[in-house]
DNA sequence: ATTATTTAGGATAAATTTGTCCGAAATAAA
DNA sequence: TTTATTTCGGACAAATTTATCCTAAATAAT
């Protein structure tokens, strides 16, 4: 569904989020222990995610990573999907045809007409503070 | 979604069987002109498919491949699916979280619960005749 | 100023997926 | 029996994704 560098962002910035929220910021060290994701990869989707002002991230000393309140009531996940895997996964064919459309649909089009809707409205309306909330709640889990 | 091999996998299955409804035997490359594949990477895809008992390939001049009309009324994508990509699309975790779970769900699992069951439901309901049925009746394409 | 810490960014490497090439095996037809 | 056609299967190659390494840049603290 999403890339190991998608699934790594949405973990990463989760962890970000839940510390911002603490007030705490946090090293590229940490968040790849504690995402338990490979340290220098993680960093070049950071990178990423920065450039497109997802996440804020400050060097030296006690440097690290931060997503402003603001921030995460407004970014939704479709934002760092389209940003680390572009918009195929809600955008294209199933079966990788580029011609196919309503008028030419492939044989999988409207059985995954709606499948592809419910993903693309889900990664529209979840913003990241959202998933925060159940984190801090504890009753989900970014580990393992 | 899928990956290339899978939708070459699912494009051809579906050709060859509109061929064999006509009882005509398809050749891989006719397979590939028609299904707009690369023809060695193709042919290495229909092998792992007959291996597999989803479709049958004869040898030698006038030889290629078939699908009987009883093989394709029982099969269903999500046979092809599984033999091609495995099952990670409907069973794993979105964020590929191994210990996400019922108990210790991801941030996003219950979010993809209904789609991946959708996913999974859709893949289980769907015979290849069923595809080519409508394939037939001029309502779906396959070409590019 | 110097040093230590931390992210940025370029180069490179490993792994996986996608794709090609070619000789072997099967088999139908001449 | 020879030849032509077609899939099989192994080796190889290219492209993409995932991952590592190292130096530079920034910056806080000493």
């Amino acid at each position: 569904m999403f890339s190991k560098a998608c699934q790594y962002a949405i973990r990463a910035v989760l962890y970000i989020a839940t510390q911002s929220e603490q007030g705490r910021r946090t090293s590229l060290k940490d968040i790849s222990k504690e995402i338990d994701s490979p340290e220098a990869f993680t960093a070049k989707i950071l990178q990423q995610l920065s450039k497109n002002s997802i996440l804020l991230s400050i060097k030296g000393p006690n440097g690290g990573f931060e997503i402003p309140d603001e921030t995460m009531k407004r970014v939704k996940l479709i934002e760092i999907v389209r940003i680390i895997d572009g918009d195929q996964l809600f955008t294209g064919c199933a079966l990788g045809l580029k011609a196919c459309n309503e008028e030419k649909p492939c044989p999988l089009h409207n059985q995954f007409l709606g499948i592809r809707t419910n993903i693309h409205q889900l990664l529209e309306n979840t913003t990241i503070k959202k998933l925060v909330n159940d984190l801090e709640l504890g009753l989900t889990f970014l580990k393992r």
